[in-house]
DNA sequence: GTCTATAGCGGGATAGAC
DNA sequence: GTCTATCCCGCTATAGAC
C-alpha cells in the first residue's frame, strides 16, 4: 500500500537499534509502531540477519557521506577533523541514542557473521579516513600527538566510541566536554 | 549437593556476559554448562535481575580491590594509573572478552533500573578515583593535560572502554598500543 | 509486493518434590 | 538448599491469502 514500507521498517528499526541494542528489539516492536504484524516485515526483510545487513549498508553509506562532508567543510585538517566528529555526535541527538557501529561492535560475537563483516569494513575505513586526516594535520604542523598517525587515529576512534556510549549512562553535555577534551589534546604541544 | 553453586553461577555468568551481553545470554546457557535444568537457577537466584545484582556486588568489589592494589603499586600518581590500566586490561584475557561495565553500560536502556543503579555508582566511583590521581599527577608535575582532571578522567574512562571494546571486534594487540598511547599523551608537554 | 494466521522454539519464571 | 516438571509468553520464521 505505501511502497516504501522497506524504508520505513528500516527507519525504525535504526531507531531501535540505537535506543536499545541489536539483540533487544524484534519484529514485534517494529510491527506494533507501524500498526501491521510482525510477519509482514519478514516479507520485507527474510530475516533479522538480512535487516541487519540493510542496516549496516545504510551506515556504510551515511558514513562515505560524512567523509564527503568532512572534507568539503574546509582545507584544513581541523576543519575536516571537527566536522567528522561533529557528524558522529550529532547522530546521536539525545542521550539515549548511541552510534550503532558502537553497538554493532559490542555485539560482535553475539551477531551473524555476515553483519560483524559489515561492521568491520565501516570500523576499518573509518580508521583509514581518520589516520589520513591526522597525517595532514601533522604535516600541516598544526595536530600534535605522538607515534604514528594510525595509532592516534585508534586512539581517538576509541575515544569517540566510549564517550558516545557513556552519553547513555550519563548526560549529553558530558559527551561534548569529552569530546573537547580530545581536540585540546591535540591542539598544542 | 555442592554447596557454592551459587557461586558457580555467578562465575558462568560473568563469563557469559563478557562474551557476550546481558540481553545475549540466558539461564539455559548457564545450566547447560552445570549440567541442570534453568529452573534449577531461579533457586539461587530468582529472577535475572537478581543475578544481575549479584554479578554489579561482585564487580563492585573487585573495583574497590583494584584500587587498593593500585594504591599499593607505588606512591606516584604514573604508578597507580599504570597498574589500574593494567587491572582493567587483565580482566579482558582474551580478544572475545570485554568490560563487563562498559557492556552494561551500553545495555543501560534495556536492563531494570536496579541494574542501572549499579551500574552508575561504579562508573562515578571510577571516574572520583581517576580524579584524585590525575590531581595528583599534575601537582607531581608529572602528568600532562588540558582542563580539569575531572574532564580529563572523563576522557581517559572513555578511551579505555572504547579500546576494551574495540578489542572485541579487533586484536588484543591493538588494545596494548591504544593504552599505550593515552599513556604517552599525558606524559609530557 | 503486501499482508495475516500459525508454527515451532526458546525465553524467564512458578510450583512443588526431595 | 537444591533440583525437575511445567507454564506462559514472546521470539524468529514459514505458509499461504490477497
Amino acid at each position: 500500500m505505501v511502497g516504501d514500507r522497506k524504508q520505513q521498517i528500516l527507519d525504525i528499526a535504526a531507531e531501535l537499534l540505537q535506543t536499545r541494542v541489536f539483540s533487544a528489539f524484534s519484529y514485534q516492536d517494529i510491527a506494533d509502531r507501524l500498526g501491521i504484524t510482525k510477519a509482514a516485515i519478514h516479507s520485507h526483510f527474510r530475516t533479522k540477519e538480512a535487516l541487519g545487513n540493510a542496516l549496516l549498508e545504510q551506515y556504510l553509506e551515511k558514513t562515505v557521506n560524512l567523509y564527503s562532508e568532512a572534507e568539503s567543510a574546509g582545507d584544513t585538517a581541523w576543519d575536516r577533523f571537527n566536522a567528522f566528529v561533529a557528524g558522529l555526535v550529532r547522530s546521536i541527538i539525545d542521550e539515549n541514542k548511541t552510534c550503532p557501529i558502537t553497538l554493532l561492535q559490542v555485539e560482535h560475537n553475539v551477531i551473524p557473521e555476515s553483519m560483524q563483516k559489515g561492521i568491520r569494513k565501516i570500523l576499518s575505513m573509518d580508521k583509514a579516513w581518520l589516520t589520513k586526516i591526522l597525517k595532514q594535520g601533522r604535516d600541516e604542523g598544526e595536530m600534535f600527538f605522538w607515534g604514528t598517525p594510525e595509532d592516534q587515529a585508534s586512539l581517538i576512534l576509541a575515544t569517540v566510541q566510549g564517550a558516545l556510549m557513556a552519553a547513555r549512562a550519563g548526560s549529553v553535555e558530558m559527551l561534548e566536554k569529552t569530546m573537547a577534551q580530545i581536540t585540546k589534546s591535540m591542539q598544542a604541544k
